[in-house]
DNA sequence: AAGAGAAGCAACCGCATGTAT
DNA sequence: TATACATGCGGTTGCTTCTCT
């Protein structure tokens, strides 16, 4: 016996949508959201289609703030970077992109910028790796503050300088991870607290990255210079090795401080 | 101008995962 | 704890548009 379809085939329409059930479908939504069950929303919707297809509608090309057309260099070099370390896991690369959908991310890999890669060179995608993750599983347990970081940090100014990740979280992170969870306070600090959420070094940063997908993170500075502090955020919870860099962007200490993205890895 | 092939992209499909009961 | 069902995700398909000859 096959899977239960989930919804009636006969009954749906499929294809492209046409601008009225667009319409339809955005008027719904913005009257009364999507009830948290799109199976039930079509049929209230007044719409003959799939609630599949109704969700992916609205994510990929309804929802506000969606950003189509020409991907710039920077998010070119994002999605290599982040495809090298995790591969084709298309979500957590939109994550990184703002207004950027994991649907078009994907075909934009698929029929441009493999292709740019290949004919340049310039990477290859690296596949996980079974060891690094059983080393990662067990808790590291190492004191940050007795660490000479300047021995284990490497500049990032290039975002190309992490296009091989997992030589570099081995050569350069591994060494400062990391520190029992109870050793330092993090609640002078404007983080949100979560459980089994750590925080390392002089803590006047805040992010929401804190809260994003990634779950609960533990947060490493790996290297201060002026104006510029690279963070490392790895999450223990996942049971594949997890962290992502970002690079400070603006220095006020009162309020949050923000940071652009510059990298993940994923093993 | 027309046909063929390539490229682009919206949408579908089915499996994995999450959640409610 | 087990089960059913909804959601999320990535791979793939197939239609449309573009480019080349």
């Amino acid at each position: 016996m096959g899977r239960a379809p989930c919804c009636d085939k006969a009954n749906v329409k499929k294809g492209p949508w046409s601008p009225e059930e667009d319409t339809k479908l955005k008027d719904f939504i913005h009257k009364f959201g999507t009830g948290g069950n799109w199976i039930a929303l079509p049929q209230k919707a007044g719409l003959r289609r799939c609630g599949k297809s109704c969700r992916l509608r609205w994510l990929n090309y309804l929802r506000p703030n969606i950003k189509h057309g020409e991907f710039s260099e920077e998010e070119d070099k994002i999605i290599c970077t982040l495809y090298a370390s995790i591969g084709s896991r298309w979500s957590i690369i939109a994550g990184q992109l703002h207004g950027r959908t994991d649907n078009d991310i994907k075909n934009y890999w698929n029929t441009k910028l493999k292709k740019k890669l290949i004919m340049g060179s310039i990477m290859q995608p690296k596949p996980f790796s079974p060891t690094f993750q059983t080393q990662f599983s067990q808790p590291l347990y190492k004191d940050y503050n007795s660490i000479n970081h300047s021995q284990h940090t490497k500049s990032l100014n290039a975002i190309d300088s992490i296009l091989d990740p997992q030589n570099y979280l081995y050569n350069n992170i591994l060494p400062i991870l990391s520190t029992p969870s109870d050793q330092y306070s993090y609640n002078n600090y404007n983080i949100p607290v979560e459980e089994n959420m750590l925080m390392f070094g002089n803590g006047k940063e805040t992010s929401n990255s804190t809260s994003s997908s990634y779950g609960k993170l533990d947060h490493v500075i790996i290297k201060e210079e002026e104006n510029q502090e690279f963070m490392l955020y790895y999450n223990n919870e996942d049971p594949l090795f997890s962290a992502f860099l970002d690079k400070k962007e603006t220095a006020n200490d009162d309020e949050n401080k923000t940071y652009e993205k510059r990298g993940m890895m994923y093993y």
